[in-house]
Order: C-alpha cells, then sequence, then structure tokens
DNA sequence: TTGTATGCGTTATCAC
DNA sequence: GTGATAACGCATACAA
C-alpha cells in the first residue's frame, strides 16, 4: 500500500530500496545517464513503475538551481496577437521540453516594471518579455540577473536578446500596398504622439517613408492618434477621422484590431469597403481571413517568433555567455478582399 | 560584494547573520507570523532591503509541498473564447496570489488524457480542465490523487469540482430569441453525431426543446455536423448547409468561432444577415460586437466560471474534504444586428 | 518571543 | 558501474 495513490509519496529511496540499489543509481537511470549495466537499469525501471515513482520537481529544481519553466510576459490574452503569440510560444516550449507561466501586464507601465523583479522570477529559469509602454528610458529596468529575451523594438541594445521584426519595413510594404491599389489620400490609425521607439513609431515611419518613395505629400491629418491597439480604439479613430472632414479613401491599422475596429465603424456608417475605402492591419491574426470583408494585413512571422525567442533563451539559460543577439523575422503582405484584391 | 547581482545567492541565513537573529526569526517575518516584536522585524526587515534577500521559491515548494503554481489545461489559446478564460483565469489567480501554468491539448484526446498525469502535475498544486474530447466513459481518468476543477459539462458526478454553465437553457434561449424575430427555419451549425454529454449535444437539446416549445417541426437537414468549432468549420457548414439545398431562415452557431465563420460564408454568397439570415453565436466573445454586422450571442458569464473554478481549486487545495461542488455559471442573450435587433 | 536542529527529495562529489 | 553522504534553502517541532 505504501505510497500508492498517495501524492508524492514515493520517494527514489523507496525506490532505490526496492530494486536493491542506492538512490544515486536511481537517479543515474531516471536522467538518463549513459554508463549503466543494462540489467540495472532495467530492474530499477522495474521499481519504478511496480511503485509509480514520478520524481519530485522541487526537490531537483532546489538542487538544480533550475525550474524547467520559462515566463512569459505580455499585455493580455484578449487581444488576439498575442493569445496566438503564446499559444506558438507554449508550442515550442513544449517541444523542448520546458514549461511556460503567462503573466499579463496590462499594458500598465508599472506592472511592466514589475514584472521584472517580482518574486515570480524566481519560479522561472528566464523572461520572454512583450512590453508595451517600456520606453528607452527604461533600459535600466532591463539589466537583469536572469535571462531575458525581449520582443519587439521598443528598447535597443541592451544586455539582452531581443527578437523583432522589421517594423519600418513592413509599414512601408503595407503602405504601398495600398498606393499600388491606387490609393492616394491614406490615412493611419493608432499612432502614438511622443514615441520614438515603439511600434507606433517605427510603423508611421514606414508609412511616411512609402509616401515619400511615391511623391504623395504627408499630410498630418491623416495620422490620427489611438492609445491601446483595441479595437474599440480603431472604431474611435474612425469615428474621428470622419467627423475632421478630411478626404481619405484607404486606412492603414497599426494592428489587425485597429484596423477590426476600422471596418465595424465604416460600415456603421455605410461607407464601403474596398470602395471607396480600403484597409489594411498588421499582425494577420486569425480573425482577418473571416472578417466581411476578409481583411488584407502584414504577416510578422509569429510563429518564427516564437521559436525563435524560446531558443535564444532556452540557449542564454544553458549557459552560454555568448554575445546577445538580434533577431529580425521576416514579414509578408497578406492582400485580402479589404485592399480590393 | 557577497551575492549581490547574482541571483539566489543571498539565503535567510546571511540575513539572519546581518541582522542578528535566527533563521526561524527571519523565516517569522517573511512569512508574516504574528508575534514579532517590532523592533526584530524592523532589524530583519532592514538586512533584506540591504542584501537584497529574495525567498527561493523550490525550497519553499519543496518543505511545503505546493509550489503556488495552478494549471490551466485548455484546447488552444489561439481559439478567443479560451484566450479570454485564459486571461480571466490568470487575473482571478493573481488577485488570489497565485499564477497559472497554461497547457494546450490542442482538442486532442490522448492529449487530454496525458494532461491529466503529466510529469507537470508536479509543478502545481491542482488543475482547471477544460476537456472538448473526453467523455463519460473517460470518468476513470479523471479519478486523480490532486486537486481538480473540471470545466464544462461533459462528464458528470466525479469525485471532483465542477463548473458549467446550464448549456440546454442558454441553447433554447438562443433558439427562443431568434424564433422571437420570427424565424421558422433555424439551422444549427456544428452538431456532434455520436456525442450525448458534451457541449455540442446539449446545445442541440436546448435547440430542439425550443423548437418543440414554440409547436416547430424539427427538421434533421436543418442539423449540420461540424467537428472543431473553428471559423473554418462555421464556413464549411454553411457552404454544406448552402449546397443542400434546405430552406433557412436562421442561423444557430454552438459558438462564435462557429457563427463568425458562418457571417464569412453568408457573405461570400451574398447572403444578407439578418435578413434573410439571422444569425446567433454562443460565448460573446470580443470579436462578436465588432463583426459587420455584429452578431448576436450567448454570454456565459465568463468573469465568473474563471473566478469561481479558482476559488473552488484554491479551497481543494487549502485541504477542505468538502463535498464536491457543481457550480452553474449564469448566462446572458445578447442580441445584435445580426438578429435584427 | 526567539533559537536549534532536523528533514523535505534530489543531485553531485567523491570514493570504491 | 555503483554506493555513501553532503549539500540545496526553507519551514517547523521542540526547546528555551
Amino acid at each position: 500500500m505504501s505510497g500508492s495513490g498517495v501524492r508524492g509519496t514515493v520517494t527514489m529511496h523507496d525506490v532505490a530500496a526496492a530494486a536493491g540499489v542506492s538512490v544515486k543509481t536511481v537517479s543515474n537511470v531516471v536522467n538518463d545517464y549513459p554508463h549503466i549495466r543494462p540489467a540495472t537499469r532495467e530492474k530499477v525501471q522495474k521499481a519504478i513503475d511496480e511503485l509509480g515513482y514520478r520524481m519530485n520537481l522541487s526537490a531537483r529544481s532546489l538542487r538544480q538551481g533550475r525550474t524547467g519553466i520559462i515566463g512569459l510576459a505580455l499585455p493580455e490574452l484578449s487581444l488576439p496577437y498575442f493569445a496566438e503569440l503564446a499559444d506558438s510560444v507554449i508550442r515550442a516550449a513544449e517541444a523542448r521540453g520546458v514549461v511556460v507561466l503567462i503573466e499579463q501586464t496590462g499594458a500598465d507601465r508599472q506592472h511592466e516594471l514589475d514584472v521584472l523583479t517580482s518574486d515570480r522570477r524566481q519560479l522561472t529559469d528566464g523572461l520572454i518579455f512583450s512590453p508595451l509602454e517600456l520606453g528607452p528610458d527604461d533600459a535600466d529596468a532591463l539589466k537583469v540577473d536572469y535571462p531575458l529575451v525581449v520582443l519587439g523594438e521598443r528598447i535597443f541594445g541592451g544586455d539582452w536578446d531581443h527578437v523583432t521584426m522589421n517594423n519600418v519595413d513592413a509599414a512601408r510594404a503595407a503602405t504601398q500596398h495600398l498606393i499600388d491599389q491606387g490609393r492616394r489620400r491614406i490615412a493611419v490609425i493608432g499612432a502614438h504622439a511622443g514615441e520614438t521607439m515603439g511600434s507606433a513609431a517605427l510603423r508611421v515611419l514606414g508609412y511616411q517613408a512609402a509616401l515619400a518613395a511615391n511623391g504623395i505629400p504627408l499630410d498630418p491629418a491623416l495620422i490620427v492618434e489611438g492609445g491601446l491597439w483595441h479595437r474599440a480604439t480603431g472604431a474611435d479613430c474612425v469615428a474621428r477621422l470622419v467627423e475632421s472632414g478630411v478626404e481619405f479613401d484607404a486606412i492603414f491599422g497599426l494592428n489587425d484590431a485597429l484596423a477590426l475596429g476600422a471596418l465595424h465603424a465604416l460600415h456603421a456608417r455605410g461607407i464601403d469597403v474596398p470602395d471607396p475605402v480600403a484597409v489594411i492591419g498588421f499582425d494577420d491574426i486569425e480573425d482577418a481571413a473571416y472578417t466581411s470583408p476578409t481583411l488584407s494585413s502584414i504577416s510578422p512571422g509569429r510563429e518564427q517568433i516564437a521559436q525563435e525567442a524560446v531558443d535564444l533563451l532556452l540557449a542564454r539559460i544553458a549557459g552560454g555567455g555568448d554575445p546577445y543577439r538580434r533577431v529580425i523575422a521576416d514579414f509578408t503582405v497578406v492582400p485580402r478582399e479589404s485592399t480590393g484584391v
């Protein structure tokens, strides 16, 4: 009866006793230590099976100083892009034998700072961090003493690994796509006024570059501010755009949630898509393929980002003092009905 | 220099030495033990701050037999309903001082079974489990020796806590809502043929009950099978429905993803919503408020489900041998444009 | 109110 | 190739 059904009761000692070996030998077996006599291994395995032994991971963590858990800090899972990113990160982690602890920062600056120094960092071997509010001034806060991989381009050049995409080029490509469809009065929604390094600023830069490359004058009235990149913000941006009376024949949503909100607001006002107004988003979330009309977007290579991030983090955890790396994921333009393709 | 900046190097012993007390006293302070002399507490706190002491959670876990982590097993985060559920669970957990480890089962039966016996269960104090494939025959697999809260109504009457909603009544209300708008030929998409206990079966039951209560004959041709409740499945169901040539003036998507797929497929065929075809979904995901037209749905009290689940699990972890509970969350009908309201 | 000593289950360092 | 034993850092009887 001993231990059967009672959680965590069977220890290596029990297995060792049952198999007539020492605990070290049991440890060797469960850890696939190379030099074990087959007969010994078999004997131990038999005892393990019969007793239903499960390793106590807390004990192992204490001893090794590692938990086998990695942290993933992101704004919120109810934003489809981050839900899909989390999905990919969890899959990548599972394939590599680690599990993922998710923390939501709610796009709150203080919360983003807290997550870096939280007690929970004790529980994880490293952190994949996708900040939304921290900026260049917070670089010091990111100088932490555990393995860290930062997603996005908000903060450059620190002592940590970085996985991002080329926001400028991708936004330029999105804008160029609209221009290629004959659009000249292209509004961009979700801009962040004071920002210089965030995704918003970089994507607006790409937008401006595309206009310039095509000799299209930049009209500041077409750049619409919008804080949180939620659907509601996108709808609100379009409302303000329409009320302002400025003419436009296309909208570039700085992410898909904004673009979805835009589609909704345009529909509510009886403005058809793609004519007279074309719409493109950014992120290529699953929704984009199912809206009416379907939403053109930029696919940021989410799977690649997730895998690179996990690989970099695990390499860092494994202890390489390698130079910090900066991985730039590929993107592609995904044309759909909302841009008339 | 000792330990500063080097992770995990400062222990209770160091703090005790610095403060001139014993480790037990340090332990008392960090655990808010009531009877400590203020002067002592202050002295210890000062040493903690100066040394930058952080408790080693692995050591605590080993000692206490608890990790402070709860597991959440769900099909996949890229399904919006589950992403939003995870969001709510993480918030509820955080408010109660525990963190959440998410595992995706991919709606795969074997994977759902594996998650119940995985090594990872060693890492969590309990599990909130949302199965999609397990059925009544798998009840034995759910007889586990750790705290478990099951979401949904797939498996009844075991020795575990249960949080669900009244699927039958909710589906009846959804159907009744369509009937109230004058619909008589109501198709339902996403049905599961052999199933008797799952959400699909229960919701179809509610659908049938509503028809019967209104004297509307049941036409089997209006019940469309659809395995995975993804958007693509919803689109496919509608395609088959249209091709079958059967007349219909409304569609009840057994979840919102199916309904979104249906909206997409109807739009692609030039069939307007809500006239001639009204559509209602189930789950009330955020998307529903932003589709064109907006999607009527059933709100399942997701926040309530998450909080109840976490509370039940923590109570069970805390050790109550209380009788197993079954919590039924409230639902509401949310009428939007897709049903002509 | 605080200190001492022991053990949680594992891995690692040595011997043998 | 395998065994004895000492940590890992904390919580808790038990003692004082």
